[in-house]
DNA sequence: CTGTTTGCAAAGTCTTTGCAACCGC
DNA sequence: GCGGTTGCAAAGACTTTGCAAACAG
């Protein structure tokens, strides 16, 4: 168990209650800066708590994501999968695997409003490189 | 039912046997210009294809996945949702509903590999925009 | 104390799979 | 006719839900 003040911290600031499953699930985001699945995380965190659920793994990862604490991913297997790492930046998903890694942000001055269909909002730009990681590289590799 | 020689002649094209449930989807996805799921696509065809079945139609978009005939999205709700618009263009999406607006693809000229993890090959850039769409607008002034 | 949050298990939704019948080529 | 495709139904994988007990503030 590490340091779990932060966490504490940052739930009351986002007006949440910081119970254990919060606190360990918050730590553990902030940590691993991985892009866990739920069940990834239940698997991670179930050792050390032992009576967590994966429907609180669930819930919680939705009351996060309104919080702001959080941004949800889309993996193409359709999992509910996020990333806990709130400053902006970009990702790359690796074609084979599906593996995300963080990317600094690319200058958003691009922003071309230019041929949107009318009557669109547009909130926000969101970038997203697709790679191929170094051990899906191999792996074509090898296979060729 | 209309046209549905394009249909043939593509999938032919693509090394694809031209069997009737093929050449129904692919002809509804030339169509009709959306980005429909799978259960879309089957309320829509099984009228005029009494005989088509729901596994067929996931089978059917993996394989056209794979000849390069669509793309697959990867929307929140985690579903097979499809894009037949090979032509390169970029997506927005609307934040509430979930809704697919195709857009003109922005310039490429970014692509800044600056700051990548090293080791990472680069296939390609994706551009997302995060919209509201008009009818989604007016609900949330109506809620307000 | 009070309203939130959790845990459990059951239900639900969507997708995949196995296999025999079918049908393009 | 041969091998790829399909249809059906059953299995599978995740996620959501209902409700009583536990808990934070």
């Amino acid at each position: 168990m590490h340091d779990t003040r932060s966490a504490v911290t940052r739930l009351r600031a986002a007006g949440l209650r910081a119970t254990g499953s919060r606190v360990a699930i918050l730590a553990e985001l902030e940590q691993n800066r991985t892009h866990p699945n739920a069940a990834d995380l239940y698997e991670r965190l179930s050792g050390a708590h032992p009576s967590l659920s994966v429907s609180t793994v669930y819930l919680t990862l939705e009351t996060f994501e309104r919080a702001g604490l959080l941004r949800r991913l889309t993996p193409k297997d359709g999992k509910v999968r996020v990333d806990g790492t709130t400053e902006f930046h970009d990702h790359a998903v690796c074609r084979d695997c599906g593996d995300v890694f963080d990317v600094p942000p690319a200058s958003r001055a691009l922003a071309p409003p230019e041929g949107l269909p009318p009557g669109l909002r547009v909130l926000g730009t969101r970038i997203e490189y697709d790679v191929l990681c170094t051990s899906c590289q191999r792996k074509r590799q090898d296979a060729c």
